[in-house]
DNA sequence: CGTAACTCATTACCCAACCTAAATACCACC
DNA sequence: GGTGGTATTTAGGTTGGGTAATGAGTTACG
């Protein structure tokens, strides 16, 4: 762990992204790609469409969340069709939780509406910013997860 | 606007941004540098800190968020001494606030402990990774700001 | 075996941090 | 001096999480 790690740069950094991240996480709550689904909704299904399908508890694991939280989510998207739960075949404790076609037809149309926010953005950044956004959006995520 | 812009490129990795600045705010939401302070609370104290003073009007803007939620956090601000708030010299209606002296000592304290919790991210990023997010920081910031 | 300890999911309840709508106080302009 | 617009506040509601406690199922151990 090199002491360049410390240096002033950074702390500003960390502020910076720190106050950033909650003033764009407080957006995005509004500015959703698609209406009647909560951000945490629409990342369960991102989740899903990656790992095929998973455990309620594996679910919370990922997205950071408590289990109550996951239960009452998956709970949603189920009723809106979104999502499949069935017995787990090893574990009757467990239910696996899987997307339904309609929740890949969901995120093709959220991908267009996504394009389209991406090009109202687009006005307020140059080509530059975008590609320092771009080579971060990993790093991000990464973090985001520890 | 480039069509470069709109590439798939830059579609995943807005993809990729949405959900890692809502799991990242999730995170940060608990993680806090101050106990008893929300990420908002120490936002506006940072906006203060670089603006001097400003009407609780200019704040809610800064910070996207509503007057009356501004109202609200300037008013526990004030309770706990760290916003001073005085009579607008010109305009009746408005009011200026202001950040105490024991504002400030807190914001050095924050400094101190958001190292800290920076060391600790330190150990699951390389350099390299920093050097991005350093790179990116800003941009977010514009970002976040439209 | 059988029972104790653990785990997964859920239920019930709670709380924080926003929001909208409406009220109040004030300014500014004709 | 009334009238429309703006700054803040009050009141009340919604949302997206959280904690604590419960029930059902599994695992380990005597």
């Amino acid at each position: 762990m090199p002491d360049l790690i410390h240096d002033g740069d950074s702390a500003a950094a960390v502020s910076s992204l720190r106050s950033a991240v909650m003033l764009l996480g407080r957006r995005l709550k509004h500015q959703r790609v698609d209406e009647s689904l909560s951000p945490t909704e629409m990342s369960v299904l991102g989740t899903l469409a990656r790992c095929g399908s998973a455990t309620p508890g594996e679910l919370a694991r990922k997205e950071h969340v408590q289990p109550p939280s996951m239960t009452r989510i998956v709970a949603l998207l189920e009723a809106k069709g979104l999502v499949r739960l069935e017995p787990h075949p090893d574990d009757r404790r467990q239910k696996r939780v899987s997307q339904t076609e309609q929740a890949e037809a969901m995120l093709a149309e959220s991908r267009t509406k996504r394009n389209a926010w991406l090009s109202h953005l687009a006005e307020g950044l140059d080509e530059d910013e975008w590609e320092k956004l771009r080579a971060a959006a990993p790093v991000l995520e990464k973090l985001a997860h520890l």
